[in-house]
DNA sequence: AAATTATTTGCAATCGTTTTCATTATTTTT
DNA sequence: AAAAATAATGAAAACGATTGCAAATAATTT
């Protein structure tokens, strides 16, 4: 039994394809009464409009695309378990709005895999963690549709954006540990290309400054944002002299760097204190649970879908920049140096 | 500027629409001077073919559905970064296919969120993770399109699966637990409600029979598929008697009972053994790194891609039940008992 | 009751493709 | 060189919705 058309249920109900299509859409004048015939008509056949031919008259999908960096490493796809998380809630704001998600990994070589966005008449895009005059970037800005771009910093003050409250992040992270005592502290950043690490070290230098100390390049390790990357630095930390403290920018480094100084037989924090910033879920159960700066990233992905239906209904007044707030989570990574106590 | 139509290009060619269809789609018979004619301005225009027309025409949406299992718990997404690279290689998969992938998270209470694979007209479902008679099963019955099941272990032999051989995986984790003089061990799995415990039970069960050993189910636990789920069993671990071995049927149930036994002072693998399942990014820099069993999961969301496609596409000679192989990946957790080595 | 107005309903064009089949152009055969 | 066979192209009809506007019907006013 094939699915059936506006036309069938026109003709079972004795009226027009029009009246069909205005008592399915509410719009035009229908009386009640048609109302209730076509509607229970609608639902005896179990009609439902077809989309293909909705989106080729009106030009729209209610579809919004979400562009995810889709890096390989030796055929293999990088794993980052963050992007699931803020997938599901970006997923999650949009299922509210009766939009879909069509995911689209990609990378920086492929941007002309964006083309679907075009043929498919998307209505928006989320594009997660790109950077100002990155090869996707300008790709986008050519397909000139709404977009919202998470984590990714542009320049450009009339894009919507939504990112964590990094610079802000970072400073109470530096004051948590200023705080415990540490004075000097190393740091283990991702590239500074992202527009995140950028912040994340303002907000580092911004606290060491505001107490009258200054921050040092030579105590500023960078490594890749991920396990592996935080691993490597290990042997390079210790020959870092007089530090007390390390703050790693991104949990998963952190994860690495504590695997690594725990294979040297640094006690952790006995010997050294470590402050990591995500709070990603395996965080609280490393040994010792990690004091990170931590972030919803649920409510990161549904505020990013809100804000972009919000441009595509032309609602106004929808504010371009949103900033996601953070938390210290307080765990066992940290101990107060030099006996100088909170 | 505006999209160009096909009729744009037609016009700009001095050829028929027919004609440049056939080309685009390398049907009928059109001269090579005409091909070249009309890709050339193609690619000069930019013309891709507007998919919602086509999917009219032709009644298929080129899209495909992936159904993920979405557990809320106190009002967050329950985070299991292996769904991530599943659908990541299923993305890929029907990438290389020219589908669309669109995702949607889903529980068994609303089922009926079910009803947007009718109206989008999707040509295919990928469900992840579900079991026989589910809410979610039984929906997608209903809806009668081709399907494909990842991890479900459905009875209908004509349903098309794609899960890894769970089976053998236990079977090859337990004798190895065996040859290295592990005779009584301990095994943590989820519920058994899914297919995927029980199997991996099997393999067990019959692993330690071919050896002349008996499965006790008092060394069973059953716990929660999460680090929390696992870090909770440490207790129950010591509390049985004369074990030197653990069996957890999942690396992040692992995760929690290394930490759970490593906060209650054992020491792995001296004093106990571990042998994971799944091979997750972080097992091999767990401390000690966990020897497991590993599953390409790209592999896995790649092949229930092909398969779905396949089904679309009317291919015979597709195969029902497809497994992915399994690979011991040995590692540190595990130490030979009673000098009786390999 | 006729004229006016308000309310319902339907006609038909349109969106951008694919595809069948007729037509025209080219080549081959006689 | 005419006839037959083959190859290349195009005209037009779908596919299933939406929508502006005309037509029909009902309600109101004169």
């Amino acid at each position: 039994m094939e699915k059936p058309s506006i036309k069938d249920v026109a003709e079972k109900a004795g009226v027009s394809i029009a009246t069909v299509s205005n008592v399915v859409n509410k719009k035009g004048r229908v009386s009640e009464k048609m109302i209730d015939r076509v509607q229970s008509i609608i639902s005896e056949m179990g009609y439902s409009p077809n989309i293909s031919a909705r989106g080729l008259k009106q030009q729209q999908s209610y579809l919004i695309g979400v562009i995810v960096p889709f890096q390989q490493q030796d055929g293999n796809l990088q794993d980052n378990p963050f992007y699931w998380n803020l997938v599901s809630g970006i997923e999650l704001g949009a299922r509210n709005e009766k939009f879909h998600v069509i995911l689209s990994g990609i990378n920086e070589e492929n941007a002309d895999a964006l083309d679907f966005v075009k043929d498919r008449h998307l209505d928006g895009l989320v594009i997660v963690g790109t950077y100002e005059d990155s090869p996707i970037t300008q790709k986008i800005n050519q397909l000139n549709i709404p977009c919202v771009y998470i984590d990714s910093y542009l320049k450009d003050k009339n894009c919507y954006e939504v990112y964590l409250d990094d610079e802000k992040g970072a400073y109470e992270g530096t004051k948590y540990l200023l705080n415990h005592g540490h004075q000097n502290i190393a740091v283990i950043s991702g590239e500074l290309e992202g527009g995140v690490t950028t912040a994340r070290l303002r907000g580092h230098i911004d606290a060491l400054n505001k107490n009258g100390l200054l921050f040092s390049e030579e105590n500023h390790i960078v490594a890749p944002v991920s396990i592996e990357g935080g691993l490597h630095t290990a042997n390079q930390i210790l020959a870092l002299k007089d530090i007390s403290a390390i703050f790693c920018f991104s949990d998963v480094t952190a994860f690495g760097v504590m695997k690594g100084l725990h294979d040297l037989g640094v006690n952790i924090p006995e010997d050294l204190s470590i402050m990591g910033f995500d709070d990603l879920y395996f965080s609280k159960y490393l040994s010792p649970p990690l004091t990170t700066i931590s972030q919803d990233i649920i409510l990161k992905g549904k505020t990013a879908t809100e804000l972009l239906i919000g441009q595509i209904d032309h609602k106004v007044n929808i504010e371009r920049k949103n900033t996601i707030p953070i938390k210290i989570m307080e765990r066992n990574s940290i101990k107060p140096f030099n006996d100088k106590l909170i």
